[in-house]
DNA sequence: ATTCAAATTTAGACAAATCTAAAAATAAAG
DNA sequence: CTTTATTTTTAGATTTGTCTAAATTTGAAT
């Protein structure tokens, strides 16, 4: 709950590691891998972490977050995904392309900044993986129903809302017809590339590729026999 | 000219200290000063650039920098102010504030982002100080005149033009009639904020800040006697 | 229970960047 | 042309994060 004490790059990059894999704890070379290091030096940085009340570590036990430590990590991972929306939507990289310069410009540190940039990008709840993006208070968004691209194929489902408030994608929404009410089946996913076919009740059918299904919340109906 | 071997963000930081002070050459004291160090340390880091060719360094006599020194730094440079630009035009930063944040931000290593970047941001040429933004190939922009904040007291000019081609400064400049061809005569410069009145032909005045100055260029003319 | 393999930790070394304190070179003053 | 003051360099230690190699602990299998 303490303001987490300035930490470095490479302490940020371990809680990380550890708030991924842990559930709810993780071992040494697990995250050594994870951080591209040696299983050493996973130990030399986790005591680090335990000493500063990050982590809880029990020797030959493994790791797990804190309270704080999840904290730290949420903050850490809402300036890695808000720089990926930022490079994805206002500079053009591909979604694919963002990670690893997002993993650079993560460890600045200035809560203004990060301020900033959450204004500038309109506040958005996904990043362009569609995973989602802690808020300040360290909270992290709970879809208001399930992404799109978790529903099986058969499966009808509303549509409850957009998981993002990006004037680009309500228009995109909006033109196609998936507004909120609408109801829906999903009647295909292409496995090359994650596409999805849906069909409205009155047999229009129409594709969101893998994207844009991560960015739709829906909510699942009871399956219906065709002629009930 | 070969392109310079990845450099730690320490020896950029000196790279663009020694940049900034040797004309040709800068002490070590000096030197140490501006990276907020001891002159022991400076020493180290000078050498360690001189094996790399970017300085030359002959022992008690001080560095500058070689030609391909000269293009490592200005590749720096061209980074931090470009990132400048960003904070004060797109997130809305006081242009006093962006200093610190870019000295972080550049140095993020990722040619494509900067690409990616200044195209964002309409290629500027100065940065929200006034200070010219190095091209990527390295050169630099030279003002098609004098920038007006170099201009004394007395001096009379004609607007040559606009450092920049953001809208907005170009909207000022014509919304307060300092548009190119215009001739005006420098009347004063405020001490406490650098703000310059200039009067044009017809006795109307107008005050232009600091910032502003150092963006418009200007022709200077022949000094004319008032009963001529 | 004992043995064995896998996972984990310690010990000792190293590179980057820094510091303090002491030594060396230069420059300035008498 | 010495002496002194300033600047610069070296020497040795420190911190962060890493490594290799050796020692421990755990857990699984006989």
């Amino acid at each position: 709950m303490n303001a987490p004490a300035l930490l470095t790059s490479t302490e940020e990059n371990y809680l990380k590691a550890v708030f991924a894999l842990a559930q709810p704890r993780i071992g040494t070379n697990a995250l050594a891998d994870r951080v591209q290091t040696k299983a050493s030096s996973a130990t030399d940085m986790i005591q680090r972490l335990a000493e500063k009340g990050l982590v809880e570590y029990e020797r030959y036990r493994g790791v797990g977050l804190t309270p704080s430590g999840r904290v730290a990590a949420a903050a850490v991972i809402r300036r890695h995904r808000l720089w990926e929306v930022f490079l994805a939507e206002k500079l053009g990289f591909g979604w694919h392309e963002v990670h690893d310069l997002a993993e650079e410009l993560e460890h600045v540190q200035s809560p203004e900044l990060i301020r900033r940039l959450d204004a500038f990008l309109d506040t958005p709840s996904y990043d362009p993986h569609g995973d989602p993006i802690p808020r300040a208070d360290g909270t992290w968004p709970t879809a208001a129903g399930v992404r799109l691209d978790q529903v099986p194929v058969g499966q009808s489902f509303a549509v409850a809302g957009a998981a993002d408030r990006t004037d680009e994608l309500l228009d995109y929404l909006h033109r196609v017809g998936m507004v909120p009410g609408t109801e829906w089946t999903l009647v295909e996913i292409v496995p090359f590339d994650g596409t999805r076919t849906v069909q409205n009740r009155s047999g229009r059918t129409l594709d969101l590729s893998a994207l844009a299904a991560r960015h739709v919340l829906v909510q699942p109906q009871e399956t219906q026999t065709p002629n009930a």
